[in-house]
RNA sequence: GGAGAGAUGGCCGAGCUCGGUUGAAGGCGUCUGACUCGAAAUCAGAUGUGGGGGUAACUCCACCGGGGGUUCGAAUCCCUCUCUCUCCGCCA
């Protein structure tokens, strides 16, 4: 949610600002809106006034045995008044709520401009990607020649874009889970965290899936209950409603989770296999942050990414998003894209964003500073990483002329010691 | 799933029977001042959040788990939802 300040007093460099994630907002009805609101609340405020007062006397003469039936007479008479504009005032509510919540962040100021995916501007890439004396295979055709990934029968368990992992399969997606977080608690700082997967709506509103995104989440039936699409939501929400003490930040947690979306018309060759599965693992990043340090916070986060890749020895490049690309609630987004050789190109392993007080805000998160002034904080978080993802760029990377795949020496500790899957 | 009890400020805890200067006693904690070389102890004072108006001093409105109702007036009465605890049942 934007601050209503910022609504009020400048509205000309908000619409500016949306106008460049290439979206068309109009203001006018919400001006009006505002303006009868405030107004009302104004009346009201000035009649609860009346009231209050009034009440006062009442209490008083009652003691005195003097007469209070003209004062209830009057009262009663604004009690009505009171009750019609409160209707009135919750019909604006309900109008001017919904179109807030559906209002996306502003994009920073050192966000590029740009229309779509193809305006990201590369910022670094690490390392290169392996050069092959044989044709290389896709992920499909290695999980399937090593017999450790099955969608087959994924798809006969549950529906089409759900994955078996068998055997090393399994074992290296839990190996990766485990690396990713042994190196972000021993070496990154972060506190491990295990949330429910199933959130509330309250929880959904807050950090931003609802109310717009709601035919991308998987509902549970006879409850107000989603499954989780990423991690974010339960960690940001641990501190819903809550006010964090200045000692505790920056607080930064890391979770693992599984993750669920309904992925509804993102049906395309280049995402086949492992690539986008409507439940998949990742292992995500949340970071609670003063306002002043959040654009370092982020840059630290991104890093903290990148390491996983690094160490696992997978070629990848980072993108800043552009504004026509950024994410609903995120200021500045960072992508990490690791290399596929099996399509010769970059794909998405790691989003990393900044969503200043935007979820905050949402959410009701604060904190307290050493005077005890209560001040707004900023929200970030990214993966680090999206298991399945890695899975296919260890396969496809580290695939050999044999048939085998490497497994990174870091890996192998979590892996039982082994040092490549091969065919049986 | 059944039966019962409960939810009050940063925390503990009164108030709810009998609705009326109760934003809410008391205690703890925190902050400021006094005392002290300093600290502890003691004493005095201060100490919620959100929103509206005002340059400011200040002032007004709302908030006692959420929502609704009764009433001139609700922390207090009624309904409803959520959560917590105890007992029973079931269960990894």
């Amino acid at each position: 949610m934007l601050a209503l300040k910022d609504l009020r007093e400048g509205l000309d460099l908000v619409q500016d600002r949306i106008a460049l994630r290439q979206i068309d907002i109009s203001f006018d009805e919400w001006i009006g809106l505002d303006r009868r609101q405030r107004d009302l609340k104004k009346q009201i405020e000035g009649l609860k006034y009346k009231k209050n007062k009034a009440s006062g006397q009442i209490a008083k003469r009652k003691k005195e045995n003097a007469p209070i039936e003209p004062i209830l007479e009057e009262m009663k008479q604004v009690s009505d008044e009171v009750a019609k504009l409160e209707g009135a005032l919750r019909q604006t509510e309900a109008e001017i709520n919904p179109f807030l919540l559906r209002l996306p962040n502003l994009p920073h100021t050192s966000v590029p401009i740009g229309k779509n995916e193809r305006d990201n501007p590369e910022i670094r890439r690490w390392g290169k990607g392996p050069s092959f004396s044989f044709q290389p295979l896709t992920h499909l055709e290695i999980g399937e020649r090593l017999d450790i990934l099955d969608f087959k029968r994924g798809a006969k368990i549950t529906g089409t874009r759900f994955a078996l992992y068998k055997g090393w399969g399994a074992r290296l997606e839990r190996a990766l889970i485990n690396f990713m977080l042994d190196l972000h608690v021993n070496e990154h700082g972060y506190k491990e965290m295990l949330p429910p997967f199933i959130v509330n709506g309250e929880s959904m509103t807050a950090t931003g899936q609802l109310p717009k995104f709601e035919e991308d989440l998987y509902k549970l039936k006879d409850d107000d209950y989603f499954l989780i699409p990423t991690a974010e939501v339960p960690l940001t929400n641990i501190h819903r409603e809550e006010t964090l003490l200045e000692s505790q930040l920056p607080l930064s947690y890391v979770a693992y989770t599984p993750c669920f979306r309904r992925e509804a018309g993102t049906y395309g060759n280049e995402s086949r296999g492992l690539i986008r599965q409507h439940q998949f693992n990742k292992v995500e990043l949340v970071t609670f942050s003063f306002p002043d340090e959040s654009y370092d916070l982020l840059e630290k986060l991104l890093t903290h990414a990148e390491e996983v890749l690094k160490r696992l020895g997978l070629h990848y490049r980072v993108v800043s998003l552009c504004t026509g690309d950024l994410g609903f609630s995120s200021a500045k987004t960072y992508d990490v894209e690791v290399w596929l050789p099996s399509q010769k190109t970059y794909r998405e392993i790691s989003s990393c964003s900044n969503f200043e007080a935007f979820q905050a805000r949402r959410a009701r998160i604060r904190y307290r500073n050493r005077e005890g002034k209560v001040l707004p904080l900023h929200t970030l978080n990214g993966s680090a990483l999206a298991v399945g993802r890695t899975v296919v760029a260890l396969l496809e990377n580290y695939q050999q002329a044999d048939g085998s795949v490497l497994i990174p020496e870091c890996l192998r500790p979590y892996m039982g010691g082994l040092k490549a899957i091969e065919t049986n």
